[in-house]
DNA sequence: GAATTTTTGTTCAAGCCTAAACTATTCTTT
DNA sequence: AAAGAATAGTTTAGGCTTGAACAAAAATTC
C-alpha cells in the first residue's frame, strides 16, 4: 500500500464526510460570528448563554449551562461574569443549596436578545437556502443518527432536550 | 404573536436543523481533541496545519494554509511557529518573492503525522458508525448544497440571493 | 455524628483565535 | 522610475476555551 492511499485506506467516505460537515459548521459559525460582531458588537458565546436562558425563564444553574452549552464550567464563570457586568444576567440565590445559584436574564437582556434572535433566525434560513423542506428533513434526520452515535461514543452525560448552543 | 412563538417564527427547521448540525460538529471535535491530547500530547490545530501539509509534499504558502485551514494569518503564524520549534516543521524561501516562504513537514513531522492520521481515522469512522454506506453518501451529498449556498454568502457578504439558485 | 465523597462553582496557566495595525516586499499605474 | 496599491507575513490586545487545582457546601457512608 503506497503513502498516499494508507492515510484513507478503509473508510475514506467517513473522513471525507466529516471534513465536510466541519466545513459546513464552520462557515454557518462565521456568518453568524461577524453578524453578532459588526450588528450587535457582541459574541456567540455570550449570545449562546443568552440563548439557553431565555428558553428557562426561571433561570439555570451554573452546571447545567455548562451541560448545555457543552463547554467546561470555568468558561460559563468568564462569560457569566461579562454578561452580568453588562447588567443582561443576574446570579440569583437557590433556596437550600448555598453553594448554587440560578442565572437568568433580566429585563434588558430579553430585550437584547429578542433583537438578536430575530437576525439569528434570518442568517440560519439564509444558509440553509439551498436546501428544500424535504431535504431539510432528512439532513436533520440523518444528522440525528450522527449525534445519537457520537454521544454515545462520548463518555460524559446526556445533553437533555436542547441542541446545544445556536 | 406570543413571546414563545416569536424566536421559532418562520422557519423552525431551519434553526433546529442548525442547532443539531453543530452539535454534531461538536461533538466530534471534542472527541478528537481528547484523542490528540491524551495519546499524542498535542492539539486539532496543530493537526490540522499537519494534514494540509501532508497533502502538499512540496509545503505550502502561509497564506495557502490560511485559506485553506480557514483561520487567519495571525492564527497559522503561532501555530507554525510552535511546530517550527518541535521540529515537525520547516520554513523554506520561496525563490523569487522575499516576503513569502514554504512550510513543509520535516521527516520527523511526516512520521509523527502519519501515527496520528491511522488513529484519527478511526475515530472518525466510529463516529459515523450509525450510518449505513448509503445514508453517508447521501449526508455528503446534502451537506455539499449547505456547503456551497453558505459559502457563496460568505464570499458574497450581503448581496443578491436570487442568482445562483436552481 | 464524624469522616469521606460528591457536587457546585471559581481561579489559574496555557493555548487558540480574531480583527486591526504594522513592516516589508512586490505589482501596477502613470 | 516614482507613487500608489496590493500582497505576505507578523505583532498585538482582547476574548474564548480548556484541564487541572482549589474551596465551600451538600450528600453519603460508616
Amino acid at each position: 500500500m503506497d503513502l498516499e492511499a494508507r492515510a484513507h485506506s478503509e473508510h475514506p467516505e467517513a473522513l471525507r464526510l466529516w471534513l465536510r460537515l466541519l466545513t459546513c459548521a464552520q462557515l454557518v459559525e462565521k456568518r453568524v460570528r461577524t453578524g453578532l460582531r459588526e450588528q450587535f458588537t457582541t459574541t456567540l458565546p455570550r449570545f449562546d448563554l443568552m440563548a439557553q436562558l431565555e428558553r428557562a425563564p426561571q433561570g439555570l444553574k451554573m452546571n447545567e449551562l455548562s451541560r448545555r452549552m457543552m463547554v467546561t464550567g470555568g468558561n460559563v464563570t468568564g462569560i457569566t461574569d461579562q454578561l452580568v457586568r453588562e447588567g443582561l444576567v443576574e446570579r440569583l440565590d437557590v433556596a437550600g443549596d448555598r453553594r448554587a445559584f440560578r442565572v437568568r436574564l433580566t429585563a434588558r437582556g430579553r430585550r437584547q436578545f429578542n433583537e438578536m434572535a430575530q437576525e439569528h433566525e434570518a442568517w440560519i434560513v439564509d444558509a440553509f437556502a439551498g436546501l428544500n423542506e424535504r431535504e431539510i428533513a432528512q439532513l436533520h434526520r440523518l444528522l440525528g443518527k450522527v449525534k445519537q452515535t457520537a454521544r454515545q461514543h462520548h463518555d460524559t452525560p446526556v445533553m437533555q432536550s436542547s441542541e446545544g448552543a445556536p
